[in-house]
DNA sequence: CCATAAATTATACGAACCGTATCGGTTCGT
DNA sequence: ACGAACCGATACGGTTCGTATAATTTATGG
């Protein structure tokens, strides 16, 4: 009753993280060599040397199951812009870590996982974008922002900025499937500066 | 022996259409319904009303029949561009339709599903290449060179073009989740036509 | 007009996975 | 030492996979 509700103290064992890691570490193996379409729990379990019922106790559903590790292990985290560099540096070294982190088999494989199953489950569908979309949105707006009072840029609307500089990355990789270069980062970072600078 | 090669006039009935027609509806109407996850070939036969084997006989798996059916029946053709028009309006116009359509949840989940087929077998990945990514790409660079042989944009080496004119799309429609709205179009055309013709 | 070949529906098969339930056994808090 | 929660293992009915086979229907060629 009332089942880690935070509010009653549970008394035997706690969680096992030897199997929690033995999980994850199953998860992000099969991702990376059978991909998404073959990824199943019980597969994970099989792999992990692990009860079944210990994986949905703690990971209600295959897809929250992607989405934690995805967003726990496998995104680099987001760096903060501090203004000390310029935002154009700033943003090619960031997104470039990015596309690289994004393409590696495990990450991209999971991804796919997140687009499938979020867009079916509103409910999944809101979880992943606070989780995984909005945080990263907020970094780029945040450092437009500072970048304007400092002087970089001078101050303009920019909608549509996530999709106009996270999509290309996102075309190269999902529907181009193909690696992303530096002279693609740089080419949209470029681009978007040579339009907020315009007229 | 020899079947449909060509080389020998096969006796017997002919393909049964109107049983495709069933398959290709009830396939359509799935993936709208439930998506890409809960689409199997078992439930379009019994959705259908059409035998397992029939399905096999003319597509070898789920992932050539959602191929077939993206790129026969849910995606808008490619249009030409003929030069009576700026090539801007043209672009504004093409990649509206082109992004509506792609929103339509039928053809939204049909795109899941060939990702991530694609993303895990190289053979497919290389067909949807062949039969969807490419011609669109080729229908763009076309009309590119075509305006720069009109004189509406100077001649400018144009790399990753095809990313930066249907990524914010994909971005917007896979990873958002958002519909594709008049002004992103608009955004995406005018900063692409801002970059060509700055110094 | 009849034999042949191909397409059709229907059914069955072993394998895998789903999500749930249950069973001892273990480990901790009280 | 009691009970609660964790754990691995196993079992369940249901679904889907891809393949195989049977029985029927339909067109073409001789």
């Amino acid at each position: 009753m009332a089942l880690r509700s935070g509010l009653v103290k549970p008394s035997g064992p706690k969680r096992n993280m030897e199997s929690k890691g033995l999980i994850v570490d199953a998860a992000i193996s099969i991702l990376e060599t059978q991909g998404y379409t073959k990824f199943s729990i019980e597969k994970v379990a099989r792999t992990a040397g692990v009860g079944k019922q210990t994986i949905y106790r703690w990971w209600p559903t295959k897809a929250e199951l992607i989405l934690d590790i995805f967003n726990s292990y496998l995104l680099p985290p987001i760096p903060e812009y501090d203004g000390t560099t310029s935002l154009q540096e700033h943003l090619k070294k960031y997104l470039f870590i990015f596309a690289q982190d994004l393409y590696l088999p495990a990450c991209t494989q999971a991804y796919i996982g997140l687009m499938a199953e979020k867009s079916v489950n509103s409910d999944f569908k809101d979880l992943t974008l606070k989780l995984v979309y909005e945080p990263r949105i907020r970094a780029v707006s945040n450092s437009l922002e500072l970048a304007i009072s400092l002087g970089e840029i001078p101050p303009k609307d920019t909608p549509y900025i996530a999709s106009m500089i996270y999509g290309p990355i996102f075309h190269r990789i999902f529907v181009a499937n193909s690696e992303v270069s530096v002279d693609l980062i740089n080419t949209i970072v470029d681009q978007l500066f040579i339009t907020l600078r315009a007229s």
